[in-house]
DNA sequence: CAGCGGCTGTCAGGCCGCTGTCAGGTCGAA
DNA sequence: TTCGACCTGACAGCGGCCTGACAGCCGCTG
């Protein structure tokens, strides 16, 4: 999962961040609307908290300016304390989910996940696909009711692909959420974990489509 | 267990203070309602005692906010004497529980743990996963029925993992709750306890998954 | 005040599972 | 058949985690 962090307040990004990347996703932050727009309209993320006092630009524009391109990534909005007008412009400029400031880690958090498994068009902590259920609680994986253990670089792209198993995802794609660009590696470790992975699942699971990337298999329609 | 205390005299302040630490709470405590309104909606506490005369912001008034801004966790509310208009308000305002100043102690002491159990959605003070019986009442823990002794560091982590016995806690959300951010520890302390308490409970009680976290084994389905 | 013992954080050392890399091998597409 | 994308077994390094030792702190005791 890939956040973006969009808050002008260091002290706040920063536990913001700590808590998003302790629950599985890796952050990235800006501090002013302009570099925001920038990022939000270019990368590809899986969720975005987005403050709306800013530098530069306002957040809602930026928030209207995204939509306005067409991206539809779950937007999660810090409001002013009180400010209940900041509410319903957000509403029309195409929020997901809001929370006032001050607010609580945990609850944050709690909403950042439900937003990404609503926009991911499923509510459950346990996430099936055919005969693989990934447990996001436990944070673990049983295949055919059978419990089995994964690595945590295992469990993230399995439960990556899974939030995304209507599509094929790109190789790069892949290595970008499981690494991101800072500290990139060579294609070969992505296959390798691939590799691992499927000895662990065994065939008809992970599927590869030559040129365009992997995906999981869709359920055997019959047995 | 975390607790908040809201009181400006400060004698009946450092009084609860040292009555909930004695029985497993780490307690903050601030004198007036403006601190108190930022500290309930920021920080995360498993039991809020909240005086209602306080200076700048009335204790009501904070109430109201907390859970004006979603927050439900459990407040008990420390009203004067016969005065059982503010207990009707109180009830507008969300509170969980009332006791009349003046209070014994044990009172308050017993209305809070229960407070702390019910809204842990478990209504007996023993806690049982496995073989291991966790009784916070009296703050003591048994292993296959033989009671065992366990420092109050110990207690504490082993009791939180027996209320979020359901998932995998994080080292740092463990460190959170056992120190607290102002005074942090290295991630080693938290091993070190870990392993000591290891030592007293034998194998097969206290799981690790690398990557992930810490969780309480889930009870053996043989006999 | 000195001594003592329990509790706990820190340190240093070590183990071992995880993971990236490498060197091939395999397979599909044109 | 050729090429390149992809797979895979082997291996080494890293780092998460564990643990024994030690010291500081604190309460208790004489």
């Amino acid at each position: 999962m890939r956040a973006l962090v969009v808050e002008d307040d260091a002290r706040i990004a920063s536990d913001l961040g700590t808590a998003l990347q302790s629950v599985g996703f890796r952050v990235e932050s800006c501090a002013d609307g302009e570099e925001a727009w920038f990022l939000g309209d270019t990368e590809d993320y899986d969720l975005v908290v987005l403050d709306l006092g800013l530098p530069q630009v306002d957040g809602l524009t930026v928030l209207k300016r995204w939509r306005g391109n067409g991206r539809d990534m779950p937007v999660l909005v810090l409001t002013a304390r009180g400010a209940w007008t900041e509410r319903v412009e957000g509403i029309d400029a195409g929020a997901d989910d809001y929370l006032p400031k001050p607010f609580r880690m945990e609850e944050l958090v709690a909403r950042a996940r439900a937003l990404v498994r609503r926009s991911a068009g499923r509510g459950s902590a346990l996430q099936e696909a055919g005969d693989l259920v990934v447990d996001t609680n436990r944070m673990s994986v049983s295949l055919r009711g059978v419990p089995m253990s994964v690595t945590a670089l295992e469990y993230r792209l399995l439960a990556y692909l899974m939030l995304h198993r209507d599509r094929i995802i790109a190789p790069g794609e892949l290595l970008e959420h499981l690494y991101g660009d800072e500290d990139a590696r060579e294609a070969n470790a992505l296959e390798a974990v691939i590799t691992r992975l499927r000895r662990k699942l065994g065939p008809g699971i992970l599927g590869t489509r030559r040129g365009f990337g992997y995906f999981l298999e869709p359920p055997e329609p019959n047995a």
